[in-house]
RNA sequence: GGUCGCUUAGCUCAGUUGGUUAGAGCACUGCAUUCACAUUGCAGGGGUCGGUGGUUCGAGUCCACCAGCGACCACCA
């Protein structure tokens, strides 16, 4: 194509599609194709990393897309390193999450509930919703521009993954680490079913709070609709209020529903300086309660049905939903004089179920636990999971979080982790690999004198022989995300090629907001499978919000769908908005603006091809020649922001690779290079640079690069996806030379700080401190302590006053600085800096010829030259001022 | 109640281990523009880096306290 054939404005549609295909079809999405082809080498070192499984619960939103930009980012950074880079594409089933989306949907379009259909009926259901939001989902991954593997995408819910699952749980429950128990679990009367506690979501509600006559105590609470069973009474030890009770005193008194007996009990949970310091307990609804009752093995009675109604113990009650009861039970005690008092405007938390059900109601049910809390034993040491799930992350493991302030969350939620409820009593999920057989006699029958047990298998797959019925229940949907990192390279299959290769994964991308459901389940599963942590590092995006702050939400109608941004304008400005200006751990803003402003950058990007494309010149990758000022300093920045695009690469600062390259490229290359060029015409060098910049670029500009690189052919290569990452010997000495230049940038500041603490004495004489040296400050450099030491002889051979303190050390030796003070001829010292000036001059050529990179050279010690000069000037300034002011003294 | 974080230009935010004159985008002002690009260029204005103290030769950066905001966790019945 002509350069003058190419559009004036850079057209996402026209291109996004065409080269998503064209990289999907080439392979090398797939580190083995990259292998095959030459464009990785077979030892290269791996970079693998997971997607995190999108839910099948409809369609992405603006925050995967933030993901999908960092990870993609990345992942194509270390392609066109040459490393063996895997990223492995997959969904989540999401169970609870999925199922209470398509319920709502039934209910809504046909009135139905799930009970109304069978559970294999239901079940078909479920799976086409999800089929229909995978394909929903795989494409919009497609559209963003993600260069995930296909070819070995995983869904939490396939056979392979349900086979790694069940392992998984019988192993677990072999090992006794798994456990059936009545305990108390967060009841979702709504979704009928038990939700972990990480999943509930307290909200501030404003609801009446009861002070109520409990004998010759008055009680309080805010749910006297549970009150009907309470029969013991709990207060402190030591409060003096109730010393006349005693522990297990029996006390007749007139109730909800006639004359019971309550016990007291003395329990240090409670709280004296609360209500009146005195609380009625309810084990079967209360977690804190319960708790009490097993303390003191006390017993308790189920008052709420698992329906959300009054059990037949609530008597005239019975049957009523809560807040009926809660009104009607009001009515009765005031009737019977036994309301105190009541506070309307009690802010109290309520629990919800965050994944869409409704009111959690505690409940104790027989359930499946993972104890963390249990010994068990690993290489010859008796641990917990508890334990194992902090070994890796504490300082000196082997996993690091970014931010690294999450650690700190992260170890918080560990110390409050309580058994993990992993049962869930819905349909769509993975089946709790356990079956039940009543006990019969060889002809089948009953047996009678084993009459109430059950026999129990745990195993892979379904026992042999008749008569087993599977535990209907289904598991944690982070049962399975847990396994995530491994379940997906062939696990359980600890030989399968993946694994081996792939195992720990190198980077974990995800939201801040499921550090705890996730990333601590995924470093709990594999420090228990595998001994070993589930990947090096875990890096924290945050929530992306709307440009005042707001989460995104369809109520608030300020969502804004990557989707459609990618469509409008292109899904390269739509991942930069994502990236620039923003840091792990906080929340991302996004507005129009920045989004228009990438857009533009987009654009500014395919205009500089256009000028590039005018321009004849060789497609070589060898550095061509300087042949002017501009040229060596292109040449020079060149070779600094590629070493500091790859530094902020392999640091994760995307944010800081992205707006840095955007300066350079604008403000650098466009306005200021190209504008020289057309004055100087070094082609060969403004296509060899302009080629550079694609690649930095391509990593976060999938989309425009490659068309470029499709348009101008710059190179050899056929995919600008499997290009050389720009790195050459140019980097190293860059490095070097950077590494020089602060060095030198420490001398100057040495300097400076000797000249910055003049000041004039009354008594005619002008004072001077020298600081200078720490090993902290100013590095281990022989040469800058070299050269502070000249300095220091300088300021000694002036000095008439014996320094006091001339020697500080502090916190040991790490910090230790010289401190001189003395008085000095400012004569002598103008002369000596003149001297100076001079050394350096002589310093600057001789670095010079000793680095041999003009690029470099022509820089850093000029520096030194002018900053010696200004310092020079203001000696001369301070000379002056002295003069005057012995002047006017004298 | 506990924990963590935030406060930098009018707005949204960067600022890696303390180091030269604190930066970007958007917005604003003036000028330019047939020459790759008006999705443009050049020049410019705008900051007591929340406050007070401390450590340091040097603090936006480290420490203490205070103020405002936010998030998460939690058994206040």
């Amino acid at each position: 194509m002509e350069p003058t054939d190419i559009p004036k404005a850079y057209d996402p549609k026209e291109w996004e599609t065409k080269l998503y295909q064209k990289w999907e079809e080439s392979g090398f999405f797939n580190p083995d194709t990259c292998i095959e082809k030459g464009v990785t080498k077979t030892d290269a070192k791996t970079f693998s990393i997971v997607l995190p499984p999108p839910n099948v619960t409809g369609h992405l939103h603006a925050g995967h897309a933030a993901m999908l930009a960092v990870e993609d980012s990345i992942v194509r950074y270390h392609r066109m390193k040459g490393d063996r880079t895997l990223w492995i594409p997959g969904t989540d089933h999401a169970a609870i999450a999925t199922q209470s989306k398509v319920e709502s949907i039934i209910r809504k379009e046909e009135g139905k509930t799930r009970h109304d259909f069978t559970r294999g009926e239901f079940l078909d259901r479920v799976n086409r919703f999800a089929q229909d939001s995978h394909d929903r989902i795989t494409h919009q991954v497609r559209k963003m521009g993600s260069s995930v593997d296909w070819s070995r995408e995983a869904y939490t819910l396939d056979e392979k993954r349900s086979f790694a699952v069940r392992t998984a749980f019988k192993r677990l429950y072999d090992d006794g680490l798994i456990y059936q128990g009545d305990r108390i679990v967060n009841w979702d009367p709504e979704l009928q079913t038990t939700v972990s506690d990480d999943e509930i979501e307290r909200k501030e509600e404003k609801s009446p709070f009861y002070y109520l006559q409990y004998g010759p105590f008055v009680i309080s609470t805010s749910r006297p609709e549970t009150k009907f069973g309470d029969k013991y009474v709990v207060m402190h030890p030591n409060d003096e209020r109730y010393a006349e009770y005693i522990h297990g005193q029996k006390i007749s008194l007139e109730w909800i529903s006639g004359t019971i007996t309550a016990t007291v009990i003395k329990d240090e949970s409670v709280d004296p300086s609360f209500g009146t310091g005195v609380m009625t307990i309810t084990p079967w609804h209360d977690a804190v309660d319960f708790d009490i009752a097993e303390r003191h093995t006390l017993d308790g009675e189920q008052i709420i049905g698992f329906d959300g109604k009054l059990l037949p113990i609530a008597g005239p009650f019975s049957g009523l939903p809560i807040l009926e009861a809660r009104k009607k039970i009001i009515e009765l005690l005031t009737e019977k004089g036994l309301v105190v008092k009541i506070d309307e405007n009690y802010v109290h938390n309520i629990a919800t179920n965050s994944r869409g059900g409704g009111l959690i109601e505690p409940q104790i049910k027989k359930q499946w636990f993972i104890a963390v809390n249990k010994e068990f034993e690993r290489d010859g040491d008796m641990v917990t999971l508890k334990q194992l799930m902090r070994r890796p992350v504490r300082p000196g493991g082997e996993i690091t979080i970014l931010p690294k302030q999450f650690e700190k969350v992260y170890f918080h939620w560990i110390d409050n982790l309580r058994d993990w409820c992993i049962s869930r009593q819905i349909w769509f999920g993975h089946r709790i690999p356990v079956w039940y057989k009543k006990p019969t006699t060889d002809n089948g029958q009953l047996t009678t004198d084993r009459k109430g047990e059950i026999e129990m298998y745990c195993g892979v797959e379904a026992p042999e022989g008749d008569g087993w019925e599977q535990d209907p229940d289904t598991l944690d949907t982070w049962f399975s995300s847990g396994l995530w990192t491994f379940s997906t390279l062939g696990w359980p299959d600890e030989k399968a090629k993946d694994f081996v290769d792939y195992h720990p994964t190198s980077l974990l991308e995800t939201g801040y907001d499921i550090l705890f459901f996730w990333v601590a389940r995924m470093i709990l599963m594999s420090e228990y499978f595998l001994n070993t942590q589930p990947f090096d590092t875990v890096y924290l995006h945050g929530l992306v919000r709307d440009s005042q702050g707001r989460k995104m939400s369809k109520s608030l109608g300020n969502t804004i769908d990557p989707l459609d941004v990618s469509e409008v304008h292109g899904a390269d400005a739509m991942r930069l908005s994502l990236l620039s200006g923003t840091t792990p751990g906080n929340d991302i803003r996004l507005s129009d603006e920045k989004i228009l402003s990438m857009r533009n950058f987009t654009n500014k990007l395919w205009n500089l091809a256009r000028y590039v494309g005018t321009m004849s010149g060789d497609t070589g990758t060898a550095e061509p020649e300087a042949k002017s000022d501009a040229d060596k300093d292109l040449i020079q920045k060149l070779d600094t922001i590629v070493a500091s695009v790859t530094r902020h690469l392999d640091h994760y600062e995307l944010s800081m690779a992205v707006d840095e390259l955007r300066d350079f490229t604008w403000g650098d290359f466009a306005d200021w290079y190209v504008e020289t060029h057309k004055v100087e015409h070094n082609d060969a060098l403004l296509r060899y640079a302009f080629d550079i910049i694609i690649r930095l670029w391509h990593p976060f500009m999938p989309f425009v690069t490659e068309a470029i690189h499709q348009t101008l052919h710059l190179d050899e290569s056929e995919l600008l996806m499997v290009a050389k990452w720009p790195e050459n010997e140019n980097i190293r000495k860059t490095t070097a030379n950077e590494n020089r230049f602060a060095l030198v940038k420490n001398i100057i500041i040495g300097i400076r700080n000797v000249r910055a603490t003049y000041r004039i004495d009354p008594a005619k004489k002008l004072i001077v401190s020298a600081y200078g040296g720490s090993e902290k400050a100013f590095g281990e450099n022989e040469l800058v302590f070299k050269r502070l030491a000249r300095i220091s002889e300088i300021r000694h051979m002036d000095s008439q006053v014996p320094p006091k303190d001339s020697l500080r050390i502090q916190s040991g030796l790490l910090y230790a600085y010289l401190h001189i003070e003395g008085i000095i001829d400012i004569e002598a010292e103008r002369t000596r800096l003149g001297k100076e000036l001079a050394e350096a001059e002589k310093y600057a050529t001789s670095l010079e010829a000793k680095l041999g990179n003009p690029s470099f050279t022509d820089r850093a010690p000029v520096t030194v030259v002018a900053q010696t000069k200004a310092t020079l000037d203001e000696t001369n300034a301070k000379a002056d001022e002295l003069r005057s002011h012995l002047a006017s003294i004298s």
